[in-house]
DNA sequence: CATGAATGAGCTTTCATTCAT
DNA sequence: CATGAATGAAAGCTCATTCAT
């Protein structure tokens, strides 16, 4: 009759890894509300009652797995080199170009590490208190740290005077729409390409550049 | 005991657009699982019963729902003024701020009409093929007209040669990112210096210009 | 395939009265613990979901079953007439045996209406706070009666200076301990003899009245 | 981390008792149904597995702690002094008095060795069919005691026409209550007060003796 | 022996949906 | 049409019991 699997004996914190994962999984393709425990339980090969050895309940697999998430985005941002301006140097349009695709590049790098974790930071319901706030606490670092870009080549005056804040969600929103919509599409996007659009625009605006006024 | 509420008759129609009224506003504080259909129909005082005299199931609610607000935005995106240059004239940065501003504002007023419409738009869960796809025909409206801007740019020389769609898309989001944090903080948006900062980012680059090279 | 039952309607009271009947014939019969709401529903001849439109959960129902019971008794016990030492007579033996012998019969009457009644109170697990309190306010009301007489009865004289609380709850006992042999037994208790011998016992003792030592 | 306790070691019937001594703690505080077997190997610092080792199951333990207690009742029963009239001597009030005072005071001793048994003697629910018969079989030897003194009584004549049986579960059945009613208030109760009570109603009644008649 | 991770039967509970009134 | 009592599938969760270590 059902398929009798061998009881298999994992140390605690690796099964609860595992489980972990399955349940992103699951939470990515199917969404929280629609992936029972059964589904997480049945792809990590355990009986139903084990996952509540790890787990208080459904949700706490759920915050769980945020907080990892959470918690390696937190890491590497830190990580990231903050904008210096080149002492004694100019700041040219390419330079600021290379320096926006780098920040691109490592936002998806982070954010969007795979296809199911972005899945799980985007498409998941943001109405419910607690997912709400624990996203935001992931625009708070990514976000942040491009304010802080924003705000740092303000204080050296080469940028316009923008709010620091509103660029900086304003990019981040950019950025995560496209890559929800490569999401939709199945399709492995074409990062390069797409940073390389991003800091162009971000950085020169979409206007051509206006021949220089030839003097007479 | 109970609060016996007279049976009250309405036109079909009109008791039907009660009902979605009551839905968007329920969808959007507590979201679409969240919601019981008791919940909806405690809000528009009818019987649980009478619902179903309207709607399929509780998902055909939220697609008549959707529905009508793609209806609203299809139509509205219609009427949208489509870029143009005019003729002999320059395209300076101001008129490029001012027809993005316009855009910007366009958007808001249309997608974002009120903020439960926007909560239902932007928080809703998107794993779900059904809502996905619906919440897709959204974006090729809007997503598309601002995409035809561009293209319409391009054919007069006056942009650099971006990517069209993800120019597009990537304001896009950007704007949405800005509304889902005004709903998150619960104010309301200070408008026209959102789309200004944003026409401004989107039309000249975030560098500061630098002032032309002065002969000699 | 399975016994299909046709929708059944019925007042609200009915319905919820209905189910209390069942329940108290399973509790008395399997205990609250090892009753599960499908026996209730099934003996209610009604689906699982239709106890809850009643009852909040299972607990409830035990609680509402106590209240109902609770109150009979209260109700009852207070139109018990008062022990009352008719003027200017003696109170003898004889009539003391009549008046305790009445008392029983009243107290079966109302605690041990029926067979069910009386195993849900006697035979219920005593540890959880909330039945213990419910059934310790059952108590309050019989055994306070009985008090009450026996406080009378020290007030006229006629009684030995006893406890009349310690009195009152030996009594009490007694009697329950009866009642749950019977129980235990299945059979219907004689209950004219049982009171006969109670109230032989309590009022005159277990001794035989010697005899009086006759003069001369 | 977690608290890591040695391996202990002890011989078997050690072990075995230590697991009685504790789940009898457990039972008699949250019922037998509200204990689970992770709390009872808690309290004995021990692996839940290893319970399985000295008992089938749950059940199991029930029924080896009731049996305990049964065993060390039967044993004391089986050790009380006999009623007996001693030769040529009459049997006066008082003499009947001390020695159900006795009696009472033995009974304490026994089955209410302690709070925890008699909690669990008396607040365990008894609806299913092997607890009540186990504690039926509490109840044949130590009612079956006093039927024994009541029917001795009658043997020699200084006893009312009493059904024995009868007489002895209801002294039984009211000491019962009486030691529920102290657990309940969590209050010791003063035994020797009690008894006194007991055995002076159950030996001369409630009535006050009445006066002699005075002649003349 | 002792352990505690693993198990799954079985229970309670919710709620979208139906239907008798 | 409108109603809300009735329904039962489906899900979450507990916990006694087993078994690999």
């Amino acid at each position: 009759m059902s398929v009798t699997r061998r009881r298999t004996h994992l140390p605690g914190d690796e099964r609860r890894e595992q489980i972990l994962d399955c349940a992103l999984e699951a939470f990515a393709r199917k969404g929280f509300h629609d992936t029972s425990i059964a589904d997480i339980c049945a792809r990590a090969q355990i009986g139903r009652g084990t996952l509540y050895q790890y787990f208080k309940d459904k949700q706490d697999v759920l915050a769980a797995l945020i907080d990892r998430i959470v918690h390696r985005i937190i890491v590497a941002v830190q990580e990231w080199p903050r904008f210096e301006l080149p002492p004694g140097m100019e700041w040219k349009l390419d330079d600021n170009i290379a320096f926006v695709e780098g920040r691109c590049y490592q936002i998806m790098q982070v954010v969007f590490a795979d296809a199911d974790t972005a899945s799980l930071i985007l498409r998941m319901a943001r109405s419910t208190g607690f997912v709400r706030e624990t996203l935001a606490r992931i625009d708070e670092h990514v976000v942040g740290a491009i304010e802080g870009d924003v705000r740092a080549g303000l204080g050296v005056g080469v940028l316009r005077p923008f709010d620091p804040h509103v660029v900086a969600q304003f990019i981040v929103g950019g950025i995560e729409k496209l890559v929800v919509s490569a999401l939709d599409e199945r399709t492995t996007p074409d990062v390069p390409r797409l940073t390389r659009e991003i800091a162009t625009l971000v950085s020169g605006g979409i206007l051509a550049p206006r021949p220089a006024a030839t003097p007479a």
